[in-house]
DNA sequence: TTTT
DNA sequence: TTTT
């Protein structure tokens, strides 16, 4: 249901730990600051002068709760959201505009953090209460495969048939 | 379900008509093939030398329905899917690998021609039996969303609430 | 030279003609007011209700000028660029945000209107001195080839060489 | 110099140590085995089934020499390109087609790994002989850029000037 | 303020 | 306010 394409990609690292908040109906509303890098060579000097830019991101459903749960300040995270401004008024009354990154249902979030033992020697154990990528750790160093599909037809249309999420 | 990221974004126009088959379940799937022209300038000569590619693009569910209905030879259109390759035997019993943008549930699809005359005077003559995105278009991608939200409060919490189908 | 991503797609239409302006140096400098649409179903009534989100974009060098000349009130245009936020002070002297979608060196724009009346009889009034998108009209209706490379190897290397611009 | 969009977009991770060759011009051409993962609810046992989706990246250029510095077996990369596909011959003579995503100076790479580290105790020295995005990490994408900005001039023409490679 |  |  849309007339048009408004989509944000973002990696970067949190500034803080995520705010975690909660509808009244108990939906997980997250809040985070992303900061994304970059750097110039400035004209003058030739140097390069580092540049960061602060992302206010808001996550709703399902996302959410899991960033709220694995992510903390300093995390590298993915995120694809789009673009939204709120006009709210500050308390002396003036309308004060905040662009946001929302990450709704269809947005996506992909943290990139290499997991764990963040403290003790805890190579891929998880530290209780702060669970980071704990077993869904990724699929590293596999050998690449080819699998599925075969037969000597060259139409998609039998290999998809029925797990795909019509 | 990603433990990654696989995103494929084109603007392109369509080299023939879409190619609509069914599943057994009744499920639309569309092949379209995609044309995305870029030019780059010649070493030798330094003259601008265009270059077209073409993609493979496989659409399933409801935006295949739409695809197939309104998109035609020539029309201009938005993709948004993720890369596929597929092996299978040609009749030589060798293995061939085609690799193909897949657009589902997860993709979108923008129609991004200037409508077609609906209503009569058609402006650039859509003859009748090939509909270019007439009014009845399509709802391509559901989106939760948020109500505009305003008040004296900046937190996005109590704007969305419920209207958001976690 | 960047430490993270930082991207913005949007493609949607101008609700005013771009403004132009040029540094000291004569570099142009475009401001674009862009929308992008889209729907959502009232959780109350079930209705679907358009949503408008604006987006301010700036624009520099060479797609500036390009968008300064060809673009127009209503135009429906592609856009790839960034986010960055600025902080300036209204005449009270307040700290202000505001975020825009920067499209630079790095970014890209494309025109997605139907050219305009090319020829003469210009069928929604292009006026003169507003040429849109006119000879550069894209390549429809192609048949789908296949071209370029060709030789037994299946390296790349050999074919690209050198009209690339490393 | 472009007449569409033509945009890929991944994160994953690499089968295999790169595979770097030269251009009898010197330059770095560098092949790349990514993987991205992606699960999907199996219909029958409602099972999530693992999948992996292998691509063959082209990289040319600067980005290419980084690449295959710091690349390895494993890292974990972003990625982004276009889509290509080759025609060539087997030995059979029989026509082929390889689709890859080709890096060249349009498109981007970020290292995603936690830097260092990955034998000894070392943090952040990187091992010899297997450099992981040390110190001397890759100038990857040149930017423009545009200086912080402030003044309570809104408008953001008088910041950026100069240090902007129109 | 655009577009459908 | 993060990261390198």
């Amino acid at each position: 249901m849309a007339r048009g394409v408004n989509k944000v990609i973002l990696i970067g690292n949190l500034g803080q730990d995520p705010d975690t908040r909660y509808t009244p109906n108990g939906n997980a509303v997250v809040n985070l600051n992303l900061a994304t890098d970059e750097s110039y060579k400035d004209r003058q000097t030739g140097q390069l002068v580092p540049k960061t830019e602060w992302h206010r991101v808001v996550m709703f459903g399902k996302i959410a709760e899991v960033a709220g749960q694995y992510l903390r300040k300093g995390s590298k995270v993915y995120i694809e959201g789009k673009l939204q401004t709120r006009k709210w008024q500050n308390k002396e009354g003036q309308d004060v505009y905040t662009t946001e990154v929302v990450v709704d249902i269809n947005g996506q979030m992909q943290m990139l953090d290499s997991r764990g033992g963040d403290g003790g020697g805890a190579s891929q154990g998880a530290p209780a209460g702060r669970p980071q990528q704990s077993g869904a750790a990724p699929a590293q160093n596999q050998a690449p495969q080819q699998q599925p599909s075969q037969g000597s037809m060259p139409e998609p249309i039998d290999d998809f048939d029925d797990d795909i999420p019509f």
